[in-house]
DNA sequence: CGGACCATGTGTTTTCTTTCACAATAATTT
DNA sequence: AAATTATTGTGAAAGAAAACACATGGTCCG
């Protein structure tokens, strides 16, 4: 177990190989090998492996990895080994389809409130047992429930206006749908998930005649 | 003008270069040097002239770029002095964002065709002058209207399935928004986003206490 | 209990990216 | 027209990430 700094990939590959440990479970595996997970994530078992050694030994040489166990040690890495609070902003059709994605409730990620400056929209109830907040709530809302990530599917315009007031509140964590660079105080980290971008990617790879399929994922 | 391979990484940040000129187009800016837009993306200075480079000369020592021509010139790197047709798969919230997505025809990117399977939204009209079809039409439709790119929105169960039968079509782009790995054949390009991956890689900087804000980009 | 086997964990090597630093070159001033 | 200033384009250095390859330490079978 080394103490280096850990490379974001990892973080990244950690968070796909818990995925496909969660499939493999329910498929009935009790026992994987680097090998046979990687094929499955599309990646090198090597690298699997050196990505598990920053955080210790996980594995029975000659086996491989107890799939329970090692799911439980990822999740225990990235931090899910509690539940998430998070808020978000701006209800648009992004915000909706979010909010009701049933993947997030399964990892641990709970949305416990929403806002909007529509006033149509304000007041609005939703399934999730809490309605629409105005943004001038914000504030507020964010100490009573705790929330500890934002999530802002505003438009563009409105995105660095929001982060502004969500880093004024204790939450420490943005995950930004604008397609928009958001600057903020150092305390605060921001993800950015932008959709043209991964378009553009494939275009560029489509435009470009040639070759090969792959996957450069997330 | 070098002629190596190009780095995935460049092609991702040419489309937030281009982002940010248009932004700087709409302020008023006609010429930029690499050190200003460099500020405006958060990356190094050198990073932006060293990605051009890989595509030709595009700056004037001692002014710096126009802006106009600039983005231009990346918009035709990337593809985008075409349009592109779309087809989404899987009219839930999130198919529904996204063909509303104001940001993707002004990128070039048209939504052409809309599937699902559940009888209560076959034959549904949208606003784009299509309705939703059932999918066994989709070998058809794919060829009649020319998609290139099919945009997956199914739940996850489903999205193999449906990969296999764009795979049937000429369509040689997929872009997937089921957290799950795609297997398809080499001449059809994935690419993938998964939202909980980047909420997993936020609440693990989050939860290891420490430092440091920044943005480790889409 | 010993030997055959297997898959992990890791030191080393290779490959890929980013950053530095400066020569080349265009505009501007004196 | 020379000197000054600004900013590109790029070779070379540094740094980071991925892949290789094998010793290590387990299991299992006879």
């Amino acid at each position: 177990m080394k103490f280096s700094k850990i490379p974001t990939a990892t973080i990244t590959r950690l968070s796909r190989y818990s995925r496909a440990l969660e499939e493999l479970e329910t498929q009935g595996f009790s026992v994987i090998s680097s090998e046979k997970l990687a094929r499955h994530c599309q990646v090198n078992s090597a690298q699997i492996r050196k990505d598990l050694a920053y955080f210790g030994e996980f594995g029975v040489r000659g086996v491989g990895y107890v799939v329970k166990e090692l799911l439980f040690e990822i999740k225990r890495i990235l931090g899910l080994n509690k539940t998430w609070h998070l808020g978000i902003i701006g209800m648009g059709n992004l915000g909706y389809a979010l909010i009701d994605h049933s993947n997030f409730p399964r990892q641990g990620y709970y949305f416990v409130a929403a806002f909007d400056n529509d006033p149509q929209k304000i007041g609005r109830s939703l399934s999730q047992g809490f309605s629409i907040s105005p943004m001038s709530d914000l504030e507020r809302i964010a100490v009573e429930r705790d929330i500890e990530i934002a999530v802002i599917t505003t438009p563009p315009n409105k995105a660095q206006e929001v982060a502004d007031l969500v880093a004024k509140t204790p939450v420490r964590g943005i995950l930004n749908f604008a397609p928009v660079q958001l600057h903020v105080p150092e305390r605060v980290m921001v993800h950015h998930i932008d959709f043209t971008v991964k378009l553009d990617r494939l275009a560029y790879r489509l435009g470009t005649v040639d070759m090969g399929s792959t996957d450069p994922q997330t």
